[in-house]
DNA sequence: CGACAAACGGACCGGGCGGTCAACTTGTTA
DNA sequence: TAACAAGTTGACCGCCCGGTCCGTTTGTCG
């Protein structure tokens, strides 16, 4: 394994960007062809550095999530649990997440950084639990699933505020509270392999 | 506009049921020609019903909603009107409606079975909220968007039970209730429109 | 330098898509 | 039952996609 040349190293980050953004725009349905012509690139090249378009997307998706992942280490130890907890919920939705956790379905290579990820919230609520922070009939795939709903929701409403998803965030927020909770209806899911 | 020939009819129905199941098994990227394999007829058959891919699939919508807009008007003259919006959104949610709400992105025609089904949300929240079942800060337009939310949630969790939709409909409800609840920090979105 | 491997680019391929069409079949109606 | 319109069919079209390939360019290093 060679260290890469000087250019294809540029390039590279160049792909990513485009990528990023390209999948921002128009989904995973970007054409790999719009995504060379916006790194300034040719097509051929994408394929040289991403074998598939799915790695590609997968090389996306590990970033982001290990942006993540960075930040919910440092707010393990972080002297309020509760509030630990929702401000990595709320960092997770602002960045988006959704998008990229909706890259989790297309994704050929599991990704060993949500694993890290699912653990890693699993002890944000496990100590958010303890300290009457979260109900106690909430697991760590419980957040971790309802992370992307925000985001989600909102894109039904196509010209509203981009602050919309706090709203939608604040109310689940409200319904993982230990005030006012009613029984849940089902048990837990299993933890996510993926 | 002469009514149907008999054949004609019966095609109709076999493509729309065909296209629901189709649609449900693979999304919006099924494709025609095995939506009219599906229902034993000719691709050819398929646009002479429907002009265009989306028109069949803004035909199924709309008898989803309006499916949807029977209930609704059933349950404006409950006695209870905070169970009465439980029901609605548990019906919706049942009837993976978030399937059908994806289809309102791509639906080139409007569907005004949808503003009417606004419009049914909106009385129905407005009710729960007068007799205190649902917080001040919740509009009708709120409850439209998280109908959806609970379907596509789970929709990440792949081998999970059937039934998992309920947990966290249940929270979002709990996030609903007047009790515990904190102020939102976003105000609204409009009404949806199309 | 010069030479070689690494990286690049874009024409090209097979395949699947939504949609069209003209020849054919069938329900309807007098 | 005859005749016509309504309906059906599947081959066909153009398009765009992900992915391949090879002739060309370019960074690297002795």
């Amino acid at each position: 394994m060679s260290p890469l040349r000087a250019d294809a190293a540029r390039n590279r980050e160049l792909l990513l960007a485009a990528a990023a953004d390209e999948f921002d725009e128009h989904g995973l349905d970007a054409s790999v062809a719009d995504i060379a012509r916006r790194a300034g690139v040719g097509k051929g090249t994408v394929f040289r550095h991403f074998p598939t378009k799915g790695e590609l997307i997968s090389a996306i998706v590990r970033s982001r999530v290990e942006e993540l992942n960075a930040v919910a280490e440092r707010l393990l130890t972080a002297a309020d649990p509760g509030a630990a907890l929702v401000e990595f919920v709320e960092t997770a939705a602002r960045r988006q997440q959704e998008r990229d956790l909706s890259f989790l379905r297309g994704a050929t290579t599991p990704i060993d950084a949500q694993q890290r990820m699912a653990a890693l919230v699993d002890r944000l609520v496990d100590r958010a639990r303890e300290h009457g922070a979260v109900r106690a009939d909430v697991t760590g795939t419980d957040v971790l699933l309802l992370l992307c709903a925000p985001n989600h929701v909102v894109s039904y409403a196509p010209d509203a505020s981009p602050d919309l998803w706090r709203r939608y965030l604040a109310i689940i927020l409200d319904g993982l509270r230990p005030e006012g909770a009613h029984p849940l209806p089902a048990p837990p899911p299993a933890p996510l392999t993926g």
